[in-house]
RNA sequence: GCCCUCGUGGUGAAAUUGGUAGACACAAAGGACUUAAAAUCCUUGCCCUUUUGGGAGUGCCAGUUCGAGUCUGGCCGAGGGCACCA
């Protein structure tokens, strides 16, 4: 058999493709988008599944007449530019510009549909203006704001790190002890979405329950109510927030953050600093801070309460309210929370019980706080009430006393955009004499990123450029400095596929183009996205249809997929350092041996492949030695596209073992020898082929590709079998016409090639699947004697009850279980089951 | 701690959504072809039986049903998200 030539087949057909687009005239549009990458040097597996999978659903649509679109580009602002720029002394531009050409080169030997005239790269001045302007319009729309935060901060590069950045508590690079500084930032005003994000999650069904959810969580809506509690001998109100306002005859504190308003009266109180300087020590880290011990601060200070007279309560400090979320101030019932019964144990605090579970009053000791549902007791008018009557009818009571009002609060927080960095869009303000700040005049962007920059210094390349940060306020003339922190490069992601509806427009986005192609129809991409990209991305439509109302889409993507990873397994020499498989031989499932030194090697957990461990697998390397559509077939099959996929050297071999056989099976089938048509059979064949299309056109659909790849050796078999029977050549082509279009989508190169050879004319369009034919074929059926199947008889489809009867008894292996019984009972389900209860 | 998802052969997984459990693939064992190897093809897969057959079986325990991998309740285990959010 002649072996098929995949490198000089793949060669050909690429440049096909790049020629090509998946245009349809007069189709209904699709627009289908895949993550786009970080440049970071060369691709990775993960991205050849993605992009794989995102090229599979492109293909299908736009066989099936669709108009698709379906572009790249890169996400080429980011830290690890100027990281690579300070190890190699070269210019981050550059450094990036040259990852993007190695790997455009690695995704075109892929064989992928991509549109090329569409691509765009986030660090092009020609993408950057545009969110500048972007960025002036959110200003003047009130979505911008500027506020004090806590940096990380490295004292040795003068620099600010992100979280990762810190390894216990130390500057990855300095080792020098972090400190937490305040800075003042930008924002965008996500926040002023919160109740719109979270709604709209409702209008996304073709999302994942999952991702849905943990938008949700993330988002984190509680609805309660503020109240107002008088301090007692003073003309002074705390203002707390409560989603348990029905617990407040339990209340036994008031409990305030260390930032609030009245502990700044302590500032000089050595005791409340020892009490600060504890809480400071508790840690870092958020799982830390969560099991810390409750600690707190008397100030001796008493609020009233405000529904039963005379009563008094304590005012704390307490390590465990946050200034950053309600009004920084709660009342504390022990007996019906966790955190307020911790902190009233240590006090020595009343702890009241007003909701009981069992209509039991007594105030027995409770050994934790109850949380449940139940009657209300101990508190005067609510008495009796379940939980949420009781809140209703308290809340109700507040605001007839105008001591506070029914609020909703959520969790999320405003997105801090400000990187103290030099790799990253110039944020396009300035700051004048006089303080104040303002935006740049759009007649003056772009504000370019300077590329006579100095990266070895310590401390903000564009705050050490020597003349950049000057500049002049137009309006007045008068001279200004410019903001030189750039924008996180999240904000470059959150409107790029709006980018590529019209990627050479003059201005951001041309809106005949976007209101055409937006939304996304199916974006693919990973599920470490779920939150942050997602959920910025959602803001940012929302955010420039509020900027410009000709813009009619709300949702930018349609349809979710997320991608499981790439995983395979790791390998330690003795001494403890990671190995690369190449470096390995096995000698069998649990044995390896370290090809040079020929020792033993450690074969350890198949984990999501990382540099770091070792694990990975050049794509280049595996497309040269056994082809693109083979290392496409493989990551296609076994797995679900969801979930982590094992890569396996024999995998891919087996999968280019297949491609080989259909090579085989089309050179067959061409030179097949004129023979006698016997109508029958050809038929038969015919329904079958028909009927598989039809499970492949249903499995692509759900995007369970793996099982669609499972048809095509199912089919590949059948149709090996039905060669040597009578049926003509004419026959045989066109099915597997029908077939190497089905696969077209998951091995483009071979497909093409084989349809070509077949004389094929209309390769771009998907095969009629008749579904009429279906109808037609025998199935499988089975008997069953109470409940456990006997027999598997053929039958015509659609038989009714009494035939199937009687070739079910008939069967001799029905009959043997039935013979001399009384049937009690018999069910049938149609195209199904017979079962006979005896 | 709270929330969510998932448990099917040696392995990755299918299962028409309550109706043939294990399709398809990897690995293993055995066999065919071959002087031999590679390649290719076939068979097996847990228990009993020489075979024909039969039985058990989808993490564990119960339940609903003529029938449960699928539905309900409880338990065990794995993974993920959130984390003092009042």
């Amino acid at each position: 058999m002649e072996r098929v030539n995949f490198q000089a087949i793949e060669k050909k057909w690429q440049k096909k493709f790049e020629a090509s687009r998946l245009h349809n005239k007069n189709g209904k549009k699709f627009y289908c988008l895949e993550m786009f990458p970080y440049p970071s040097g060369k691709i990775h597996m993960g991205h050849v599944r993605n992009y794989t999978i995102g090229d599979v659903i492109a293909r299908f649509k736009f066989m099936k007449g669709f108009d698709v679109l379906h572009p790249m580009g890169w996400d080429s602002f980011g830290l690890p530019a100027e990281n690579a720029a300070r190890l190699n002394n070269l210019n981050p531009k550059k450094w990036t510009e040259q990852n993007i050409q190695t790997m455009k080169t690695q995704l075109k030997k892929l064989g992928l549909s991509i549109d090329w005239d569409l691509e765009i790269s986030t660090c092009d001045v020609d993408y950057y203006k545009h969110q500048q302007e972007m960025f002036i319009d959110f200003y003047n729309a009130g979505l911008v704001s500027r506020k004090e935060t806590y940096v990380n901060w490295d004292p040795v590069e003068k620099t600010v790190l992100a979280n990762e950045q810190v390894i216990n508590g130390k500057g990855w690079r300095s080792n020098a002890v972090v400190e937490r500084k305040k800075l003042s930032q930008w924002f965008f005003n996500i926040t002023k979405y919160s109740r719109e994000l979270l709604k709209d999650l409702e209008n996304l069904p073709g999302w994942p329950q999952k991702v849905k959810l943990m938008q949700k969580n993330w988002i984190g809506e509680s609805i309660g109510c503020e109240l107002d509690f008088k301090i007692k001998n003073e003309n002074k109100k705390i203002r707390i927030f409560t989603t348990r306002p029905d617990t407040i005859f339990g209340a036994s504190f008031i409990a305030i953050s260390v930032d609030h308003e009245i502990s700044k009266k302590f500032e000089n109180d050595s005791k409340f600093k020892d009490f600060k300087d504890q809480c400071s020590k508790i840690g870092t880290t958020e799982e830390a801070l969560a099991n810390a011990e409750k600690i707190g601060f008397d100030t001796k200070l008493f609020v009233e309460h405000p529904f039963i007279e005379n009563k008094i309560l304590p005012i704390y400090v307490a390590n465990f309210v946050l200034m950053d979320y309600g009004n920084g101030a709660i009342f504390g019932c022990p007996a019906h929370d966790q955190r307020d019964f911790d902190f009233a144990k240590k006090y020595e605090l009343p702890i009241i019980k007003v909701v009981s579970e069992n209509e039991d009053t007594s105030q027995n000791e409770l050994k934790e706080a109850y949380t449940g549902n139940g009657k209300m007791i101990n508190s005067s008018f609510l008495n009796g009430l379940n939980v949420s009557d009781a809140k209703n009818k308290i809340i109700e009571k507040i605001v007839l006393n105008k001591i506070g009002e029914k609020k909703t609060l959520f969790r999320l927080k405003d997105w801090g955009i400000s990187r103290q960095r030099y790799w990253g869009c110039p944020i396009p303000m300035i700051y004048l004499e006089d303080g104040s700040v303002v935006p740049v005049d759009k007649s003056e962007l772009p504000i370019k990123l300077p590329e006579d920059v100095n990266l070895s210094d310590s401390g903000n390349p564009l705050k050490n450029h020597p003349s950049w940060i000057k500049t002049v306020h137009k309006k007045t003339g008068k001279p200004a400095l410019r903001e030189t922190d750039t924008l996180d490069t999240f904000v470059d992601s959150s409107w790029y596929f709006i980018r590529f509806c019209s990627p050479k427009s003059k201005n951001p986005y041309d809106v005949k183009s976007t209101n055409h192609w937006m939304p996304v129809d199916q974006y693919i991409g990973g599920i470490e996205h779920a939150i942050l990209h997602l959920l910025y991305s959602r803001f940012f439509m929302k955010a420039i249809k509020r900027c410009d109302e000709k813009i009619t889409c709300s949702e930018p993507f349609k349809n979710l997929f997320t991608q499981g990873m790439v995983c395979h397994e790791t390998y330690k020499d003795s001494d403890g350092n990671w190995l690369y498989p190449e470096e390995v031989k096995k000698i069998n499932e649990k044995k390896a041996i370290n090809k040079l030194k020929k020792t033993e090697v450690k074969i350890g957990a198949s984990e999501s492949m990382s540099k770091s461990k070792k694990n990975t697998i050049d794509p280049e390397t595996m497309i040269k030695q056994y082809g693109a559509d083979a290392v496409r077939w493989f990551i296609l099959s076994d797995s679900p596209p969801e979930k982590d996929i094992q890569w396996s050297d024999t995998g891919v071999y087996s999968a280019s073992k297949f491609l080989q056989k259909i090579w085989n099976l089309t050179n067959t089938v061409i030179n097949a020898k004129k023979i006698k048509n016997d109508i029958s059979r050809a038929k038969d064949f015919e329904n079958k082929i028909n009927f598989y299309g039809f499970k492949i056109d249903k499995a692509i659909n759900n995007f369970q590709l793996n099982v669609a790849v499972a048809q095509f050796y199912e089919v590949y078999r059948y149709f090996n079998e039905s060669i040597s029977q009578s049926i003509t050549q004419k026959t045989l082509s066109n099915g597997l016409i029908k077939i190497l279009k089905l696969m077209l989508p998951f091995t483009p190169h071979l497909a093409n090639e084989c349809l070509q050879n077949l004389n094929c004319k209309d390769v771009d369009k998907w095969p009629e699947i008749n579904s009429k034919v279906l109808e037609n074929l025998e199935i499988n059926f089975a008997v069953q004697v109470n409940g456990k199947t006997r027999d598997i008889i053929l039958i015509k489809k659609d038989l009714s009850e009494k035939d199937v009867d009687k070739i079910a008894r008939k069967s001799s292996k029905t009959s043997k279980y039935i013979i001399d019984k009384k049937i009690v009972k018999t069910i049938f389900i149609k195209n199904k089951i017979i079962n006979y209860i005896i």
